[in-house]
DNA sequence: GTGAAAGCGCTAACAG
DNA sequence: CTGTTAGCGCTTTCAC
């Protein structure tokens, strides 16, 4: 009624108050529900609020009550995968169930960048934040962060002193394996690679674990590193495939090596999953549903570690902030066409 | 010197004043260089504020002036692609360039969380935003939006109100035709979507004017629409290449349908670039790079796109707001080894 | 050139 | 159950 359209004034907690007759205090607690209000005053309140369009300024509210509703998310190469999406949504939806919002901030990397990210985050107050990376590494959180709540997503740290949240290895080494393994398979490679990351030693675990637990010994020669992308899948793959005595199935370490051995298959005139079955890991769509067949694989929970780790944050705030948890995330199987039993 | 670790009260402007003996408002203009301050007192203010650790509170700063150094960036599906991450990194670098960070929020594309987003980012006083769509569309941008500065990023609307900044997607047709036609095709492919978005249309418009414009007619069998996906890609490759008179290359609406139609011509016992020259749009390096041979393409300016977007919503509110511009960016050709001269 | 006072919009502390 | 007062940390009047 009274306020013009467009640049008026904003409608702040003491006009609803005005047009309620009750005092701001009561206007910011009936909103707030902080504290016992009669309910026919509540009532009338939050319908005054309504009919004026009074949205609440979260910054002056975190000024005063010392929250901004606010969690920041520093990564590295937010840029070239998918996978960046994911933990932020995850992390945004986890922090909309705590009515905050997330500050998400690439460092590409450069520990130049990563240094101002900080200063940028910290300046905005955020009430914690995630230390995230792209791809499962070991991590040493900088001292800059020390004031802050820190949990670490899809990376881990010597110092115990911060949560983290890492997709369980081991366990897609041995699901990967036990399926193969499962559908009659026996002759398993393994095309992993050189880099010494967490994700190539605990999946090479369970891989290992899975094939003796089965009573078939490794073959050396079935198991072959290069680089983590399809070129390397395609050397891996031939150095695995390129003899007599080759296996019927492939774990791959991820799905962009997968992609390789496909090649390197074809290039042999192996047909899969007649003739070589392939498994890889990530459940990058892009790849996984664009290869004919369609790729079987393990699923990163990408989307998961972003909601646990801010999940997590907000947890330690409520409860003692000393309850660091080191969370390993199940990751899920997820069967198309690359896999059928062995033939003969 | 006097500040406990770890709890410690944050050293705020009145810490620094008093340190370096002046007033607050003094510290405040030497930080802002708001007005003139005496070099010397400047410089002790600056040195003091350093030592101290001083770090200014964004929240309180932007209470008084009434600007939150934040800008938000709805989208829709932030999740699936690599294009999201691009986009929201090109806006973060520009909005760094003005102090200021992204708050990136995605809708999945479901009106009531947009609705919620919206109302999210306006109570965090968002200073200006960002609408963006994943993949090039038409819009219409929700009311709600009315009371801040919006640019359309990706995305174009019928109102004239908004700037905004899209792929020239004619252009891109004419590019990769044009480049097709110079390594000397005459016979050239178009697997494009069913859908009828800009991009699509925009795409077939350069690609048969620079047909027409070589003095070659366009075969209309030649042409095959399908989905974006290389599912899609395999269907219109099919469909293109599986007769007598086939093209010597195809256009590819995207890098996924490249894939499909990669597909399509190993099936037929076509080799690429022998038998078949292959382009495709948005350099996807996941896909690019992998394909053997590696795909020719023309780069979606995504990064580009964000860094404009927010860059104008800087520019627009230094200058007279209603300057809005819609801007079609141009696309990159990108080299690689599916592209070369037809044999015979 | 500098300082004192006021206040951005809200909530916490202290009344009643 | 409700109101008054103070103040979050800063920048902006207004004064000198």
């Amino acid at each position: 009624m009274d306020n013009k359209l467009g640049k008026s004034a904003r409608v702040g907690i003491r006009d609803v108050a005005a047009a309620a007759g009750v005092s701001p205090t009561t206007v910011s607690h009936a909103l707030s529900g902080a504290r016992a209000i009669n309910p026919e005053t509540r009532v009338r309140v939050l319908e005054v609020a309504q009919k004026l369009g009074y949205s609440p300024d979260l910054r002056a509210r975190g000024l005063r009550s010392s929250r901004t509703f606010t969690v920041g998310l520093l990564s590295d190469t937010i840029a070239v995968t998918p996978y960046a999406g994911l933990i932020i949504s995850g992390a945004q939806d986890a922090a909309a169930e705590h009515e905050s919002v997330v500050l998400a901030l690439d460092s590409t990397g450069d520990a130049q960048r990563e240094l101002l990210g900080i200063r940028t985050l910290l300046d905005h107050r955020v009430d914690g934040l995630v230390y995230a990376r792209m791809s499962h590494q070991s991590v040493t959180v900088p001292r800059e962060l020390d004031g802050i709540p820190v949990v670490l997503a899809n990376a881990s740290s010597a110092e115990s002193k911060y949560s983290s949240v890492v997709p369980d290895e081991q366990q897609i080494g041995l699901d990967a394996t036990g399926h193969l393994l499962g559908v009659g398979h026996e002759r398993i490679g393994f095309a992993t690679v050189t880099e010494n990351v967490p994700a190539a030693a605990g999946r090479e675990l369970g891989y290992r674990t899975a094939i003796q637990a089965a009573g078939v010994p490794v073959n050396e020669a079935w198991v072959s590193a290069s680089t983590g992308d399809a070129k390397g899948g395609r050397e891996a793959g031939r150095a695995i495939l390129d003899r007599e005595n080759r296996p019927t199935a492939i774990f791959c370490f991820n799905d962009e090596m997968a992609m390789g051995v496909y090649q390197a298959a074809n290039d042999l005139g192996l047909s899969i999953p007649g003739d070589l079955s392939v498994i890889g890991v990530d459940d990058l769509q892009l790849i996984t549903r664009a290869l004919v067949p369609n790729l079987t694989t393990i699923a990163l929970p990408h989307y998961q570690m972003g909601h646990w780790a801010v999940s997590q944050l907000f947890a330690q705030a409520a409860a003692e902030p000393n309850a660091h948890k080191a969370e390993r995330l199940h990751c899920q199987l997820v069967q198309r066409d690359s896999v059928k039993a062995p033939n003969g």
